[in-house]
DNA sequence: TCTTTCCATCGAAATTTTCGATGAAGTTCC
DNA sequence: GGAACTTCATCGAAAATTTCGATGGAAAGA
């Protein structure tokens, strides 16, 4: 390696000061030490950088071309160096959060936004999962933070409960479901019953106990694709209110008069490991989601 | 400045070969001095870049932003000696060529085209200039190489000859002077002379050995505004053959039967420096544009 | 001409880095 | 379970690099 930032940073001193004296004042240093640099960097190049025929050295045409260059570099290493700076302030480099998908996303969007504003040097990944996946996956990949509906509770986590969301079980208007006054259970079993799936590799056995156990079960890969699988009269199943508000009020979808009840509120919750395991990123970013 | 190449490429090492041991087998040093070169910078930059609980040391999420961003750096830091290398090497960091714009562009172009693919380091600069603007720019601005159709001799300069041109006297069909038999002087006087203007700021007393000394002269920046004036049927003027031709086959521009000589052959040449003054990219310049 | 500024250079001093050895902790293999 | 091996930290001594402070020559300015 013949270069380094040291006498770069010494040869665009002196180029700005005008003056190798000059340099070595505003570096703290003596003329000679910077002498000894500017020549030692000369040296290893192989071409010389200053002109020493005139009275001042001036700049070589090729000293131009590697003081530009220097300069870019220099300020990459600045760069560098800010970055680290603030990961030794207590930013970590990386914030790994999973959300359960039945939640809406808008709220993390705008929070990630306010972050990016704020410039915050972490890099946040964010993955949507479903059901037991979204756990599965907090502790399989060692994620910060989880965003979900249900989770096995564990006392190294910390979890602060968002505001209360509601799941409505409906069908689409020409489905059989909806023209009936009451539903058994043996009724919805007749019906294919739509559900989201996650990607947990094992089988959670009673995963997600808000399936109705029928024999014909369709796996889709979202909430909006469900949506869409209900919307075409496919089956009934549970959907996030927020989701079907519009669908609900134009009648498109309607809510299955289950006996055993149709509406199914719950409160997400933001989990973390206990005590102090987020870094300023994941405590601002708990900040925005919670509101406070 | 917290950061320095050296124990980058130090960091780098270590995470490529595996191990402090294996790179500093592989740096040709010990094993204690690449320890003590990534301590340091964990010391300087405030952070630990490796975890030492385990095993073997493994980066921290802090370690893995830093050698991504200092690969980067160091990645620059070989480009920039590659440049000086070549600089080192022979090849001049800039080149300036002036060109009279009397003369055809595609050459120089072709030649800058294989240069580029060359993957030469030298920057190339090239200015249009005309009639004794090029020589004054030559001079004034120390350029390297001028393509010139006229220039005052001077024992320190070196001249290849290149292929020999011609200029036409012409005028539009419609122009008085083109339906004319024979014109003498005198009949040009009684119209306007198109000519190009040069940028040199001193007046050059006989500057353009081709104009007619009329009263009436119409400047114009270059020899394509000046086609465009000619064929408006503004004037008559001299222009280099190769600009003129398709004009001529289909008569838009008609040949001044002028007595003095409506044709005026000339070889432009290709002048530097004499001596040793050019660097490899010049003289792959004057090779390619000599034509070997 | 005298003074000042600019830069190179030199030996001595200071600082940084490497060396080589040692030791602790973890891994592998038998 | 233990011997052999690998990995990395650490230490004092040695080596290498860098800085210091002084000196001198050359050019510019007064």
């Amino acid at each position: 390696m013949k270069i380094d930032l040291y006498s770069l940073n010494i040869l665009a001193t002196v180029v700005r000061e005008g003056s190798f004296g000059q340099a070595a004042t505003v570096l703290n240093t003596t003329q000679s030490a910077v002498s000894y640099q500017i020549r030692k960097l000369e040296e290893r190049l192989g071409i010389p950088l200053f002109d020493r025929s005139l009275h001042r050295a001036t700049l070589t045409s090729a000293g131009e071309i590697v003081l530009e260059e220097g300069r870019r570099l220099l300020e990459s290493a600045r760069q560098i160096e800010v970055l680290t700076e603030r990961f030794a302030d207590g930013w970590e480099p990386n914030l790994k959060v999973i959300v359960d998908g039945i939640l809406p996303i808008e709220p993390i969007l705008k929070a990630l936004k306010v972050m990016a504003e704020e410039n915050i040097p972490t890099r946040i990944q964010v993955k949507v999962e479903f059901l037991g996946g979204v756990q599965y996956r907090f502790v399989k990949e060692h994620a910060d933070i989880m965003l979900v509906k249900d989770y096995q509770p564990d006392p190294s986590l910390n979890e602060h409960q968002l505001e209360e969301m509601e799941s409505i079980l409906v069908a689409a208007r020409e489905h059989p479901l909806s023209s009936m006054k009451q539903a058994s259970l043996d009724d919805l079993h007749h019906y294919v019953e739509l559900t989201v799936h996650d990607s947990s590799e094992q089988y959670v056995p009673g995963g997600d106990r808000m399936m109705f156990g029928g024999e014909r079960i369709f796996y889709m890969s979202d909430f909006n694709s469900k949506k869409q699988a209900l919307l075409m009269g496919l089956g009934f199943g549970w959907m996030p209110s927020f989701l079907v508000e519009k669908e609900m009020k134009e009648k498109s979808l309607i809510e299955v008069a289950y006996r055993g009840g149709s509406r199914h509120r719950f409160r997400p919750s933001l989990i973390h490991r206990a005590g102090n395991s987020l870094g300023k990123g994941g405590r601002r970013f708990r900040e925005l989601i919670i509101g406070k």
